[in-house]
RNA sequence: CGCGGGGUGGAGCAGUUGGCAGCUCGUCGGGCUCAUAACCCGAAGGUCGUAAGUUCGAGUCUUACCCCCGCAACCA
């Protein structure tokens, strides 16, 4: 077996700026992907932009660039953020990139000449000063949702795949495969509102508008959506073109990570597509939940939009992350607040894992002039104690994480940091350091070595969330930060003799002034 | 009867296969002084939305109902 994972982010439509929730998305994935790493897995990931469809061209018009201008722009910006998050990215795909457009091209022949696709009349509500269809469903009083005008019921020449052909090969995959959406809410919502109602076939082509990959048989048409952009995480890899190395290499993805309200498309069209094209189907899909706001949802309207840039910007990169990773839960929408912000970046990040830190620091300096001691004589239950519960934490982290549990997985780190700090009050280190008697000596020894290679444990395990604060961490101790294997958590004696650490160090987190930061924060939001 | 999710001590949440109801914050009381006025311990506080059922045993399964949110085929 060889040990790679392939994880993907969805495409994001680069119509406006990014909010939090993006970034979420962003910061869970490379999470994950870092923590493939720290295993052993040969990882990849894939992260790219949606370019291309009627709103990018209408967005770009309204701004009086062409649509390639606009999403040349929205690219570099969305590179520069994921620069700043420091996201470990291998591959940033556009679509309109020219080697993803020959092979959407390529892939479409193939389903022409396997007879998946068929030319049809797509009807809908078309609104004509926004250009755009809608489905009944979609108006709002018969009305257009966007604008509140009337709509027309009109039809046009278009292009469909047939996917009521693939209906029950889907029915069937998903009776063999019950796990390939989780949370196993969002398959069943997709189950019981799409698949078991009976597929409509998928309309993929537009001549309304022609920002988009033209269709090879009939130049007229672009391709619409979902083909152009599912499509992604096959041809960022090289499929339908000269080099598939890659796609060999990685291909079936290991975990498509999407947001909640994308689910259908990837459970239901990209299996499909795959399928028909005679390809591996994804290993797993996570619908991942969205940050909620006070009242509601975020919104440009509501004015209750939070963009990552403000919180990175003062507070951090590292505290960022690791707030919407730990505030995030598994299935469920999570409520962003100010107030939450600030209370878990004071509790959890200054006082308890910097404090933990500065007080290490600061007794090795006091009690042994800054060198960690090392071959310990003594050992008392309290060390005992203190290594058995990391070493279960680490086991509950990886279950946490082998499941993409991330946020229960801090949940569990965090719980390493509250025993480490529980161990400095049970062993009283400063009693010891005033004691003549040698077995105390020996005691106290015991005990900075054994809090200093818990903070080397521990920042090891922050790796796939913090990595900045866990070479920051290691810096501080002076431990080669190049060592970082994940298995070294688990081993109790890996620090170097003559290990000097900083005299004194920066603060891993600097306290925040709740009210002030609370009020901060809410006058950035917009 | 369109579909899904949620309703757990004051607040925010976790509870994977049914087995003494957990976490963080807040409150009250205590301890400690190494540290970023941080840290540690203890206590109070819950009939797990309501009602019925299955079971030796239900937050967890079944049914009905109430309330909140989301989706309904281009919103991370």
């Amino acid at each position: 077996m060889d040990k790679k994972f392939y994880i993907t982010t969805p495409i994001y439509y680069p119509s406006g700026k990014f909010h939090i929730g993006t970034a979420y998305c962003e910061v869970l994935t490379d999470a994950i992907k870092r923590y493939k790493q720290a295993r052993g897995y040969d990882s990849f990931m894939l992260t790219g932009l949606d370019e291309h469809g009627q709103k990018i061209q209408t967005v770009a018009e309204k701004r009086g660039l062409t649509p390639q201008e606009h999403v040349d722009e929205m690219a570099d910006a969305a590179k520069k953020l994921w620069e700043l998050m420091d996201i470990g990215y291998n591959k940033f795909i556009r679509t309109t990139d020219d080697y993803h457009c020959k092979a959407v091209q390529e892939i479409v022949k193939r389903f022409i000449d396997n007879g998946d696709i068929y030319k049809g009349k797509y009807e809908g509500w078309y609104c004509m000063p926004c250009e755009n269809y809608f489905t009944e469903t979609q108006l709002v009083d018969g009305k257009c949702p966007d604008c509140g005008r009337e709509v027309k019921k009109m039809s046009e020449d278009a292009y469909f795949f047939n996917m009521k052909k693939y209906e029950q090969w889907i029915k069937d995959f998903y009776a063999e495969h019950p796990d390939f959406i989780v949370p196993e809410s969002r398959k069943t919502e997709i189950f019981k509102n799409f698949i078991e109602p009976g597929l409509e076939d998928l309309c993929i082509s537009r001549n309304t508008f022609d920002w988009g990959i033209p269709m090879p048989n009939d130049p007229e048409h672009v391709l619409y959506v979902w083909l152009d952009a599912l499509t992604n995480y096959i041809t960022a890899l090289g499929y339908a073109s000269d080099d598939d190395t890659l796609f060999n290499k990685y291909w079936p993805a290991d975990l498509h990570v999407v947001g909640k309200e994308i689910i259908r498309f990837h459970g239901i069209y990209w299996p499909i597509f795959l399928h028909a094209l005679g390809l591996e189907l994804p290993k797993q899909i996570y619908a991942h939940s969205w940050v909620v706001m006070k009242d509601g949802k975020m919104s440009k309207s509501v004015g209750n939009v939070v963009y990552p840039e403000v919180l990175i910007d003062r507070y951090g990169l590292d505290a960022t992350k690791y707030y919407l990773l730990r505030l995030m839960s598994f299935a469920q929408d999570s409520m962003f607040t100010p107030e939450d912000f600030v209370d878990r970046f004071n509790y959890d990040l200054a006082n308890d894992l910097g404090n933990l830190l500065s007080r290490t620091i600061g007794m090795i300096n006091k009690y042994f002039d800054g060198v960690i001691p090392t071959n310990i004589k003594v050992r008392t239950d309290f060390d005992d104690s203190l290594e058995e519960t990391i070493k279960t934490q680490i086991t509950k982290i990886e279950e946490a994480m082998d499941t993409y549990h991330v946020s229960n997985a801090l949940v569990e780190l965090w719980a390493i940091i509250s025993r480490a700090n529980k161990y400095v009050d049970e062993t009283e280190p400063w009693k010891l350091s005033k004691s003549e008697l040698e077995e105390d000596k020996e005691k106290l020894k015991s005990v900075m070595f054994h809090l200093a290679e818990t903070l080397r444990k521990i920042a090891i395990l922050l790796t796939p969330f913090m990595p900045g604060k866990s070479d920051e961490i290691l810096k501080q101790l002076n431990i080669d930060s190049a060592n970082k294997n994940w298995d070294l958590a688990y081993s109790d004696n890996e620090i170097q003799e003559n290990t000097k650490v900083i005299e004194k160090g920066e603060p891993l987190f600097a306290r925040l002034d709740r009210d002030e930061e609370i009020e901060y924060i809410r006058s950035c939001m917009k």
